[in-house]
DNA sequence: CCGCAATGGTGGTCAGACCACACATGTCTC
DNA sequence: GAGACATGTGTGGTCTGACCACCATTGCGG
């Protein structure tokens, strides 16, 4: 007998499909994709798995549902992701040394990126922005930093680190304006040696 | 009238107190939790509403279900991170040479963490594995290294990154024994700029 | 023209049914 | 007695149909 059942779970056979029924549409963020009940007689499954598709796919931030008016592509680009796994990644101590050390290591890489990036323009820009503001917190920092960089994927990383990292400390890392300013202006001299150690500086490091 | 409807989706609420639920119990990953069944009497809600929460969770990589046996908390340090952003980034050109990019920082955070950590007994054994086995493949390479970084999240990461880079590109890199055992041999020495340079000339790459 | 009730579409939830699979148990055969 | 087989039970997997809550639109009456 042949065998009719896909050895892949429905919903995640629903969640390809509806896939390729959103580039096949052209579909972007904001956009309105079928209702359940549609995509469930369209794909030929039921309406549950079609929810349960659609509710893991809620989870990662993909989409939005409104009761009453349907479902929307999100922006993924904000989706949060980690905000329930921090909550449950709490209890192991290793993991957290590994997300202190992980958001160290990335947030060197975007200033070796910025370093060969950055034209004098977003100097000027990231000097101003640390004179006027009034307080320098250092995610606004290196959410900069890390834009510069134009690496969007080590942005997303850094991202999703940083939100674990927060969750890991009780209160917001914090250091002076002047560590800021000093590392910005070795990053305008696009001097390596000078940018990391003020780096190291900031963050106190020990190590090399 | 007194509003008996939470103003919070059903699932997220089943997660919530399944999540209480695994704490109270002290469940670790490979524990087994309770069937779907028991949830929705002991929940009082319905159990294509458990599932849906379940999906929600399977998807963030937290859970796993089984046909037949039940449904076990995973390691959640397996999470997905990344992945699925990616699958749908994919598309953008300039995704792919974010990848690239990030890709080589990583293997360079790999490389400084296993210069600070990595033994005496490491390093033999590296030096052997390079020397005795067939074919030195690039990513069992960094897969010891980053195993020696002893940090399991840079890891995940690596892994993930690693996966999307070899479908970005039609076969796997591949470079001579040589260009690894010179960078093996960097490590053992401790010598930090004769292990970036030796990964530089490996990658061929041309920034500094 | 405005305001409002009716209507239809949408997600949200539930209950029950049946299937597919894994495991433990019991039973039969040799 | 030991091994092979059958069976039962519990589990996840899926579908159906029903009902509720909410939203936007329509169209009617003022």
């Amino acid at each position: 007998m042949i065998s009719l059942v896909s050895t892949t779970k429905v919903y995640l056979e629903i969640i390809k499909q509806l896939r390729e029924m959103i580039t096949d549409d052209g579909l972007k963020p904001g956009d309105k994709i079928p209702s359940e009940r549609e995509l469930s007689e369209r794909l030929n499954f039921g309406r549950s798995s079609v929810r349960e598709a659609l509710r893991a796919l809620e989870m990662l931030g993909l989409i939005e549902t409104r009761r009453g008016e349907g479902t929307f592509i999100r922006d993924f680009r904000d989706h949060r992701l980690v905000q329930l796994l921090s909550t449950f990644i709490l209890q192991d101590e290793k993991a957290k040394t590994d997300v202190f050390e992980t958001v160290e290591l990335i947030e060197i890489d975007g200033l070796q990126l910025a370093l060969r990036k950055m034209k004098s323009k977003d100097h000027e820009e990231l000097l101003n922005w640390i004179r006027t503001v009034d307080v320098v917190r250092h995610s606004d920092f290196f959410y900069r930093i890390i834009r510069y960089a134009d690496n969007y994927l080590l942005f997303r990383i850094w991202v999703i680190l940083k939100e674990y990292y927060e969750s890991l400390v009780p209160e917001p890392a914090q250091y002076s304006r002047e560590d800021y300013l000093s590392l910005a202006e070795a990053l305008a001299k696009r001097d390596e040696a000078k940018t990391l150690s003020a780096y190291r500086q900031l963050r106190n490091l020990s190590f090399k």
